[in-house]
RNA sequence: GGGCCCUUAACUCAGCUGGUAGAGUAUCUGACUUUUAAUCAGAGAGUCGCGCGUUCGAGCCGCGCAGGGCCCA
């Protein structure tokens, strides 16, 4: 079975030591009256001449560190609030406390009560009463100087990074004030949450291959759900005029810093609204989440500044093709020359494809990771976007823009397309060129134009990646370090 | 899916041209009642990711596999 290192062995030979002192190893009724912070307050580190708290305290932590004089020791506790420094005496706390002190490890949790008082070097330190095991701890952590560093076991053994590195929790803490302050953000504006399935029996609602599970019962087959696009619009037609839902989104592609199979998508609906006023909304929003989460809009991302100063740039497709990509504009202007130019640059194109999906395609090779700053991109080739409405004086482009920041997409909008039969045109039309696919079940959502055909009032409809918003307001790279358990394969055995 | 790179003690890492496996931290023993990566003395700790091959001899060379990272599709 399991066959047990020395140290683990060590371990274990202490807590039976610890267990023949008469110490419960896992004990549930210790209080903690304070947290480190509350009784170690910030301000008691800044200024050295600052009063500390009166009385006793008690708080309780983990061991991370252990200072031993032999009689006497400074130890290093963290809880959820920061960490802080205990000093234990054996004459203070008694012989046979001391003992039990002894065989205590790095990695333990204990509570303790104490006064305050100041080391020589000014440091406000818990001066201990007495103290209780809490939790024994069977495993080494990890090195204190370098802390963990190697990835994979940061993401296998994420609660041993959210122990050693206090900046991990930094990181999910800012993740869910996001995701909180969004909520807030659309609730102030008469927004309501919704949820909606995240079992589809038909893969809509975004070109993404899905997974594919089983109804047992009722012996179908379902999905789960790459979008939930067109269970919101359906709540559009039933008459909530401003609806978003925050939840996961799930597709069966490959994994990289940019992807996790599942991952966290605000999708967000207003009736009587148009594309344009998304983006005034899109950047009041960001703009005053990064500046609650970072205290500024000049933020640094990968050692590059970024500056979500509003207002943001905003251009056509083919302006950004133009003045980013250095497209001339003659080449853009014609159908031919800009199919000629997609081949020069070796975008492999379907036999199918058009103009359109050829500027989408020049747009990703030379434009997109050149916008650092935030940028809307707008008039996107309606060849691309099947539900998106029609520009009512170009009907080639739709009324639609994504967000891009870092070199990424952060978000995608438009306003949507409500007339029920040009919209089953269009899903008949995508299904009908995706039928060769398997990955994809394309089938037309038919209760969907059903819902479009009692009229869908004039809206518009936003998506905007949550994992891809945290990782730019944390500057983390990957997006598996904006997600708690990122995907991995198995682990060897 | 393709290319390149990584995998050595619990952790962070060395290991030269193939010749008996190294350090720091952690751990254990001893000393030490104000330390700050405490200090001092000593000790133990390894299936070098897994498998096959080449060789008198492989952590190191070759092939395959697994996991991870980066880039590309």
């Amino acid at each position: 079975m399991e066959d047990l290192n020395k140290t683990l062995q060590q371990r274990r030979q202490k807590a039976a030591e610890m267990a023949d002192l008469g110490v419960n190893l896992y004990i549930n009724d210790f209080k903690p009256l304070h947290s480190l912070r509350q009784a170690l307050p910030q301000t008691a580190y800044d200024d050295p001449d600052s009063a500390l708290g009166e009385g006793e305290f008690i708080v309780a932590g983990r061991i991370i560190a252990m200072r031993d004089f032999g009689k006497a020791a400074f130890l290093q506790l963290q809880d959820e609030s920061g960490r802080g420094q205990i000093y234990i005496k054996k004459q203070e706390v008694g012989d046979e406390h001391f003992e039990i002190f002894k065989k205590l490890d790095i990695g333990d949790i204990i509570g303790c009560s104490g006064t305050l008082f100041r080391t020589k070097k000014g440091e406000p330190t818990i001066h201990v009463r007495s103290f209780t095991p809490i939790t024994k701890s069977l495993r080494p952590l990890p090195e204190k100087f370098h802390g963990l560093t190697d990835v994979e076991i940061r993401y296998r053994q994420r609660y041993v990074d959210l122990i050693v590195n206090p900046e991990v929790r930094d990181t999910f803490r800012k993740r869910v004030q996001i995701i909180r302050l969004i909520r807030e953000f659309l609730e102030e504006r008469d927004y309501i949450e919704v949820e909606t399935p995240m079992m589809h029996p038909i893969a809509g609602g975004a070109t993404a291959k899905p997974f594919q599970t089983h109804h047992n019962a009722l012996g179908m087959d379902l999905y789960l759900r790459v979008a939930p696009e067109l269970y919101l619009k359906r709540l559009l037609v039933g008459g909530f005029e401003r609806v978003f839902e925050i939840n996961r989104n799930f597709r069966n592609e490959g994994l990289s810093t940019r992807h996790n199979p599942e991952f966290t998508m605000l999708e967000f609906y207003q009736a009587y609204a148009t594309y344009l006023e998304l983006m005034d909304l899109t950047e009041e929003m960001v703009t005053s989440i990064c500046q609650k989460i970072n205290n500024t809009l000049i933020i640094q991302f990968e050692e590059q500044p970024v500056d979500l100063s509003p207002p943001w740039k905003r251009y056509t497709m083919d302006e950004a093709l133009h003045e980013v990509g250095g497209v001339s504009v003659d080449i853009l202007a014609d159908p031919d020359k800009t199919m000629a130019l997609a081949k020069e640059k070796g975008l492999k194109l379907e036999e199918k494809a058009g103009p359109g999906k050829a500027k989408m395609e020049l747009f990703d090779l030379l434009v997109e990771e050149k916008l650092i700053n935030p940028t809307f991109i707008t008039a996107y080739p309606t060849e691309v976007s099947p539900l998106a409405r029609c520009n009512d004086d170009d009907p080639t482009v739709t009324d639609r823009f994504e967000l891009f920041i870092t070199g990424r997409e952060i978000a995608n909008a438009f306003s949507e397309l409500n007339d029920p039969i040009d919209q089953r045109e269009r899903l008949e039309k995508q299904v009908a060129e995706r039928g060769d696919d398997e990955e994809v079940f394309p089938e037309v959502d038919y209760d969907f134009v059903r819902a479009l055909e009692y009229g869908m009032p004039p809206a518009a409809g936003e998506g905007i990646g949550i994992d891809r918003l945290t990782m730019l307001l944390t500057n983390s790279p990957s997006i598996r370090d904006v997600i708690l358990f990122p995907h991995l394969r198995p682990e060897a055995k």
